[in-house]
DNA sequence: CGGATTCCTTGACCTGCATCAATCCGCCGC
DNA sequence: GCGGCGGATTGATGCAGGTCAAGGAATCCG
């Protein structure tokens, strides 16, 4: 009984806003006390399995959110089977197109996900009546604007090997951020995406995404452990090899 | 004098916003009278030549305002001079970056360009208090969001042909937009970009994008009138071309 | 333990687009 | 008229990355 109890109470804290771990970051980082727990009241968790769907292009969304752990890929697939990789949320991050009925692209759980979900008619309505709530998912479309159209040039303009360096850049940053400091040399990485992901996200073949890493490890700029970890051995090499200046 | 009175009269109706071309679609096509008001007060007018730069990136940006007439590019230069846009803003479009100093692309005027600028401190304040200005950036900032995503498709995805079709079927759209109805077939198309502009969008070179343009004409899909005037044969069979099912 | 499955790597070959180079066209100033 | 110039076209050639194919490594399951 008394275990019962205490799950109980576990269960309670883990959904106290409070207590989120992404609090800092999501689209309520700017809602006081008060918003919080009209929040709290018609959140939900969920919680996706690798590879799981979460939703299909095309089709109405009952329910939008927040990243609250894992990673979440969103791409677009062409009639003849061609996919494109157009997102990928991590933590804290805003799933769901507001002021929109259907999904604008395919999102599925790239890893074990959990949601922080909010029926979409009720987040809406709460949306109209709080600033907190809309300039902070102003702010982060604008982000995500900006993010995508440097992902662009990566497309448009880059070699594989430059969007390969490119890709590890984007996890160097998020690691550096999530252990709080700065990207320093030697940092382990684990790549949360498949090789054919990977490939999606780039606009490349899985073959040349495994023939550039490979390059990559025998230029010395990175190690593998195995397929799905390796360690960066010099952050200023590969960002040079990204072919970026900031 | 008269002419003198009249011309002045003229001008004046030119500002006011009630009889703006882009009243409808612009940041302020929410608000009502009293907060065009606010705004008519603190607009001003400017007119950038072709080539001419509207931002610069990196560097602080004192305006921002909607595309009254004309074509603006967003881009990126990359370090050895490799050129991306990720950008093209059409009448009705907002240009700027609120919420951040300064610019994250470079702007430039590709055709003869008219901007209604707001001071940027200014318009944020005002974008603090007005529920329908804010509702309004953040509905067209996501529209962005997402015609930067199918972009992205375009850019990794997408072979030399589709990416030429894809960027006259946005023409085609656009021109079906502005003359109120459907894409109809025969449509006459001015292109507002060089070779090299479209190059920088498509992420081709000059040489593949005349060869394309060449291919499309010889393949009975257009007609060109002159480098930069086209008329489209089958609307349906250049949207097959390029790519969408859409 | 062995077979099946999934994911990744590696090799040989091919092709679509880039590169390099020459020419053309329309337009301007003189 | 004619040179000069920016933009566009066209041709010849090369190569980065795609395609096709085989095989390895890890995991699951009977």
């Amino acid at each position: 009984m008394s275990t019962v109890v205490r799950l109980s109470e576990a269960r309670k804290a883990d959904l106290r806003c409070a207590l989120c771990p992404i609090r800092d970051r999501a689209v309520c980082a700017y809602s006081g006390p008060e918003e919080l727990k009209l929040l709290e009241v018609i959140k939900s968790y969920r919680t996706y399995q690798p590879g799981e769907e979460i939703a299909a292009m095309g089709e109405e969304t009952a329910h939008i959110g927040s990243v609250v752990q894992g990673t979440v890929s969103l791409s677009r697939l062409m009639a003849d089977g061609r996919r494109q990789m157009v997102g990928l949320l991590f933590p804290g991050d805003f799933v769901g197109r507001i002021m929109l009925p259907t999904a604008p692209y395919d999102a599925v759980a790239v890893d074990e996900v959990t949601l922080c979900l909010f029926e979409r008619r009720r987040f809406e309505r709460l949306l109209a009546e709080s600033p907190d709530l809309r300039r902070r998912l102003l702010e982060m479309t604008l982000d995500e604007l900006d993010a995508a159209r440097e992902w662009m040039v990566v497309l448009g303009r880059k070699t594989a090997r430059e969007k390969l360096a490119s890709f590890l850049m984007i996890l160097v940053r998020r690691a550096a951020i999530a252990t709080g400091g700065e990207a320093r040399d030697g940092l382990r990485i684990a790549l949360p995406l498949t090789r054919e992901a990977m490939a999606d996200y780039l606009g490349l073949t899985i073959e040349t995404v495994s023939r550039q890493i490979g390059a990559l490890r025998r230029d010395g700029l990175i190690t593998l452990e195995d397929a799905r970890h390796l360690v960066v051995h010099s952050v200023a090499a590969l960002r040079e090899a990204a072919g970026d200046d900031a």
